[in-house]
DNA sequence: GACTGATTCAAACATTTGTTTTAAACTTTA
DNA sequence: TAAAGTTTAAAACAAATGTTTGAATCAGTC
């Protein structure tokens, strides 16, 4: 009893995105098995090319869902600092960083994610531009134009470099938080944000400064 | 005949390595097979099993031993640089950024390198305190000492965090190279560097500004 | 040249993989 | 209830995988 997030309510289909949302982040797409899915969705190994047609359309159709809500998410962080009183840049990162950053020592959060889009970098199953277009290309325009509205003088190209930097530094962060620990086994997470906006901010302003006039 | 880096000269267990190198870069552990690799090593499929023991022991001693060559590498850099008249911290940093992605467009340089890199940190088959005190210790040491250096107002910490920035900038160049292409098509690599130079240079600035007394 | 050890080779092995098949079970509709 | 359509189930399939085997070939030594 006591539905596991198995069986009962939610139908075959989504239990099978779900597992597969879970393991394809964990373990990868080569590294995860139709049979391994099946058996966490608990349904026969056949159903899922009974309703996707395949390992490979399972995935795709995963990795659009679970991509698209991470970056709504994102979008709605940058507008919700955008339409606050007096935005500034260190807001407008913090909020970013945080929503990313927050359960770093957890198992949760945006990891899992953030690691199967490194994955599909390393092993593409969809093609670049679809991924471009239709799923990053909008959070990337909205976080350029925040980034050049709180820094008047950041060209638009500047300002989306500079979104490319912030994003690698907080990946980074992600993918090598077992490295860092070894290193630095005091830090804590609220302190690693707050150095990465400091950073960060830092090298925005680097450009903003000499364009401003 | 004219020995196509095949047969003859290397014995069989270097063609191997030099194989195993290729191969795993490119495509990861798992998506490269034995067979491909005794294929492109020009030997027998046993062989991995006769010299090595097996897929997983070729790739540990393949991996430290391309590991320790970009890691040595990276480390003359530093040294030369600081061993110049008056090394600046632009200096260094364009040094090191320079030597990574100046093949950012071709095949070749530290790009598959550091997919490999990423794919171990994703899938791991060698300890992370083995990756950590073995291989890539010594090379953040040197760097973070080199930049505190540099940068006399830097404490140690906070010299290390800057080293880990950097390192994510310019592994997401690396990795989301066709995706910056996409968004930007005119950017040069060389403009590319500069960029990343500036950024980082007014990121640590920060820092040792505040703490210059 | 014959023996000994190291190396190479083709074949076989046992698993695991994604997919397909075919029939049973269930749901819907008339 | 009976027929039709949909979903589930177990089994079978072919292909690919890492590893092992045992004989053939090569190298060096007596």
């Amino acid at each position: 009893m006591a539905s596991e997030d198995n069986r009962s309510d939610k139908d075959v289909q989504e239990r099978l995105l779900d597992a597969a949302e879970r393991l394809f982040c964990e373990c990868g797409f080569k590294g995860t098995s139709i049979r391994s899915i099946a058996a966490a969705a608990d349904c026969n190994i056949a159903s899922v090319n009974y309703y996707f047609g395949g390992k490979e359309k399972l995935y795709i159709e995963m990795f659009r869902r679970h991509m698209n809500r991470l970056l709504n998410e994102q979008i709605e962080n940058i507008q919700k600092v955008m339409n606050s009183d007096h935005p500034t840049l260190e807001q407008l990162l913090r909020s970013l960083v945080v929503s990313t950053l927050r359960t770093l020592n957890s198992d949760g959060g945006e990891r899992p994610l953030m690691k199967m889009m490194v994955r599909e970098i390393l092993d593409p199953h969809l093609k670049t531009a679809i991924v471009v277009d239709e799923l990053i290309g909008k959070f990337l325009t909205e976080l350029r134009n925040a980034i050049v509205k709180l820094c008047p003088g950041l060209k638009s190209e500047t300002g989306l470099l500079c979104v490319y930097f912030l994003d690698g530094i907080v990946l980074h962060a992600l993918l090598f938080s077992e490295y860092y620990h070894e290193h630095y086994p005091n830090l804590k997470v609220d302190e690693l944000i707050e150095h990465i906006v400091r950073f960060s901010t830092a090298g925005i302003r680097a450009y903003a400064g000499e364009k401003t006039k």
